[in-house]
DNA sequence: AGGCCCACTGAACAGGTGTTTCAACTACCG
DNA sequence: CGGTAGTTGAAACACCTGTTCAGTGGGCCT
């Protein structure tokens, strides 16, 4: 059978994946049972089995969707780098490419970011896979900025980039906590833009004043 | 039977608490029955609802159990301050006493600090105010340094804190997956040590390279 | 000694969980 | 029209959960 979807009513096994993906993501997977997805999708706790076989199939289609939708915006994001520019100024193109990815993932994909929180949170095996993900990808970033002369050479490459890696995952592993803090969501653009910009300013200038 | 308890071993119920502190901890509470901890201490599920009513009294008793510990911790180490440094040299010597506590607590408390992760993790409420007061005392601690001219004072205050803070708070968030991908702990003390230094010096200097 | 309190237990209860079973419904194809 | 395959739901099953209950035993006070 055919997977593919078109964008008309979700049929009944879309939505209770639809609603399996918020409810994961605000309750966690062991909150949440299997009789609450089907009552959000307003069928029966028997259809959610007999689509998804157990509820770790569910969680599984779960994983996998958000999985090819993040790797789908990561991919649309470097393949839209224009290809006239220069060597010297690819690894740049390259990170900021990145780094709009990412600020677009969130602010852009709620469901799949509270859920990729969670599922840290949780330490589900696909997230420590995403986490590695992540890590390889940061070093190897950081890498090709030193090599370019761009990324201060006598700095730990694994320190360094676990470093970034807190600093950029920070919102996503306690936007809850930070919600009720602020008042309003730590992924509001105009919020966003600001703590990325401090962020960046940060690792560019440092936070303490030079003392000679 | 007879339960074989030594004469400055702890009582049943403040087993009961480390336990449900460790498997808290290792599982999440939700992910931690009521008889598990009570197979763990060696007793039985009614000794635990007796000694603490219900479940959610051990949550409290263990929150309010590992709260103490930690505040007794940063509390002993602000009073270690020799009072004999001047005022120029009082700030840093805060800074570096409060770093040092938190690098202590992570090392030499790993049941106080795998629960500090799990309690951020699940959104509790303690949790929640704890990272309120972490927060805030990373602002004033920031503020304090801006103000004798140690942190560059055209940095949003609000955001530089929540940086630092992630920083801070990014091994204990994520301490099982790097725990997988590093192979051994990331609170190992020559480990953090490293990368408390790599932070420091990042903050210090920047990670980029200044391009003028 | 008697009385008493308190730590402690096994059994049971009520409710929620994931899952199974079976019956009924709908849409399509000949 | 019949038949078949894909959907859907109500009810039940076995299990686990937090909690309650009635009781036992040992140490302590008067």
């Amino acid at each position: 059978m055919t997977t593919f979807v078109q964008p008309d009513d979700l049929t009944a096994k879309a939505r209770i994946r639809d609603c399996a993906l918020g409810l994961f993501a605000a309750q966690g997977i062991d909150g949440t049972s299997v009789r609450s997805v089907a009552s959000r999708a307003g069928v029966s706790a028997a259809l959610v089995i007999h689509h998804y076989r157990t509820k770790q199939g569910l969680v599984e289609a779960v994983d996998s969707w958000v999985g090819s939708t993040v790797e789908g915006i990561i991919f649309k994001a470097l393949s839209e780098i224009p290809a006239d520019v220069g060597p010297g100024e690819m690894v740049q193109a390259i990170t900021e490419a990145t780094g709009q990815a990412v600020v677009n993932l969130m602010v852009g994909f709620p469901a799949a970011r509270d859920y990729l929180g969670r599922s840290l949170l949780e330490n589900r095996p696909g997230a420590a896979r995403l986490l590695d993900t992540i890590l390889d990808l940061i070093e190897s970033q950081l890498d090709l900025l030193e090599a370019a002369g761009l990324v201060r050479a006598d700095t730990d490459r694994v320190f360094r980039a676990q470093c970034v890696c807190f600093i950029l995952l920070g919102p996503v592993l306690l936007a809850r906590q930070l919600e009720t803090r602020l008042g309003n969501s730590p992924f509001d653009p105009a919020w966003l833009n600001g703590l990325a910009a401090t962020n960046e300013d940060i690792l560019r200038r440092g936070l303490y004043v030079a003392t000679g």
